[in-house]
RNA sequence: GGUGGCAUAGCCAAGUGGUAAGGCCGAGGACUGCAAAUCCUCUAUCCCCAGUUCAAAUCUGGGUGCCACCUCCA
């Protein structure tokens, strides 16, 4: 079975073929680190993991590149109003970034390469499309001359007509033409960097052609983004590289959908968004990460706590039953006539259909939907009038234990079984409450009771202690 | 003006020409000391019109509505 991907270059869904066999090249853009990252962003990150674990699981192995922008307009504006470094803004929200995308079960990328660690490079590049003919200074700028690169326009298929009709863009004496776009900006103040052509900065769009360059080489498979990168950023990229290296660089082009709210898309600028880290506070992170990928990744998701909310109620049947199946299968086994085969039969054509779906251009929303279907067959089983758990039903348990845990954990990263954390937070108000109603029995002066189950409890390995500010205990 | 996309039950959402996955909510039933969990049953002719076809949610044409990009934006 092959992968089927929609490419935005081709507008087709294609079949996927890796350049190398058995290896997969995956560019991410990245946040423009100056503020903690949205929902919408969030799942951008989300995205290209999915298509990451699921590649592995195809059993490719997958270098990725995921980039930080350090330095632009935004991170210059909001580094002067409170008066830090540019790249003392950067660390701290690359740090944010980090824990953030941690609690979202996010597998680590190879690289995460910073912009301005990879100036001199882009200088580089600049200095070699000046030589072709594909840039030009003008005063101590730096263009890139659009006309000269034909196939303009190939992945947002306009036409440059078009765009000069309703550009928005600014019109400057500089450029030659007002689509031209900048490669290098004088500037006089920090931060800027020394260059032939004076001191200055990059251009927007330069950092992901010369760091996935650098770390991918002159072509690579995949390249993911939100929808809004198409046009200008991933236009503008393609004609950097492929001028500069004279081939294509990018095989795939993948795009995700926008979060919206109430049917607007989601922006800083637009003001209606909510911080990830906001609504990790207030749900948990496997909820909202399921969320994300309920829907195909090209569709818009509206947002709401309505529909966090039935993720959450929804998430808890998948959990029930793999709790379920965790119990059964740490259960005695007894002899009986019950066999486990036709279930185990069951449970690999959903299998089957959990894979096509992932093939399909990574159908998260229909994979998913196999995984429901895959737990009411194993409820109805378990709970029929006629269930016994025989060796052989005990096999086909287990066998579906690890279907759950291969296919919902490790391809799309939802943690079904009880997490540490989740136990240790359990361990903690259970014994609170133990220990509250022991306090209520202690006033009752029925301190056989009582010392029976701080003895019980010590027996478990939890030590108590009456103190004169309450009962504590700890892990002995 | 140009370009891309979407329109499926109360809500969310799959859907490869053959008569609509799944989830949430709701109703009824089973099980149950109570509660929870779970199971069973029920709830859609797929925006409108026309066409192609033995057969269309799925293809073609037209219409209506919505969104996005064309300025930094995932």
């Amino acid at each position: 079975m092959t992968i089927r991907v929609y490419n935005t270059l081709t507008g087709n869904k294609e079949e996927f073929e890796s350049i190398e066999e058995g290896k997969v090249k995956i560019y991410s853009c990245g946040p423009t680190v100056y503020d903690y990252f949205h929902i919408g962003n969030a799942r951008a990150f989300v995205v290209p993991d999915i298509i990451k674990r699921y590649l592995e699981y195809k059993g490719y192995q997958v270098t990725h590149v995921l980039n930080f922008t350090d330095v632009d307009d935004k991170m210059i504006k909001r580094a002067n109003e409170e008066g830090v470094s540019i790249q003392q803004l950067a660390d701290r929200f690359i740090a944010a970034f980090f824990e953030d995308v941690t609690a979202l079960n996010l597998k680590e990328a190879d690289f995460y390469p910073r912009a301005t660690e990879h100036i001199s490079e882009m200088i580089e590049l600049i200095e070699d499309l000046i030589r072709q003919g594909y840039a030009y200074q003008s005063e101590e700028d730096v263009y890139f001359r659009i006309e000269k690169f034909e196939e303009y326009g190939k992945l947002s298929k306009q036409k440059l007509e078009d765009l000069e009709v309703g550009a928005r863009v600014d019109v400057s004496d500089k450029k030659e033409n007002p689509l031209d776009f900048t490669l290098w900006k004088a500037s006089e103040e920090e931060p800027m960097w020394d260059s032939p052509w004076g001191a200055g900065r990059p251009g927007w769009h330069l950092e992901c052609s010369v760091m996935s360059r650098k770390y991918l080489g002159d072509r690579f498979d995949i390249h993911t983004g939100g929808v809004d990168l198409v046009f200008p950023h991933h236009e503008n990229e393609i004609a950097q590289s492929e001028a500069c290296c004279g081939q294509q660089v990018v095989n795939y082009w993948l795009h995700n959908g926008y979060i919206n709210i109430d049917g607007e898309k989601m922006s800083k600028s637009l003001g209606n968004f909510f911080t990830t880290r906001e609504i990790l506070s207030k749900y948990p992170a496997r909820v909202v990460r399921l969320f994300l990928i309920t829907k195909h990744y090209r569709s818009p998701i509206n947002f709401s706590d309505q529909e966090l909310e039935n993720t959450a109620t929804g998430l808890a049947r998948l959990e029930n039953v793999v709790e379920k199946i965790k119990y059964l299968v740490e259960q005695e086994v007894v002899t009986g006539q019950l066999d486990g085969a036709e279930l185990k039969e069951l449970a690999m054509k959903k299998k089957e259909k959990f894979i096509a779906a992932m093939d399909d251009d990574f159908n998260t929303a229909l994979a998913i939907g196999t995984l429901y279907e895959l737990a009411k067959e194993v409820n109805r089983f378990v709970n029929s009038e006629q269930f016994e758990l025989t060796k052989s039903v005990k096999e086909t348990l287990v066998e579906i234990n690890q279907l759950f845990k291969r296919l919902g954990e490790d391809v799309l990263g939802i943690e079904l079984a009880v997490e540490e954390g989740k136990d240790q937070q359990l361990v903690d108000s259970l014994v609170e409450l133990l220990l509250n109603v022991r306090e209520e029995v202690r006033e009752k002066q029925e301190y056989q009771l009582a010392d029976q189950i701080r003895d019980r409890l010590g027996e478990l390995g939890i030590e108590v202690k009456d103190t004169p500010q309450g009962s504590q205990w700890k892990l002995s």
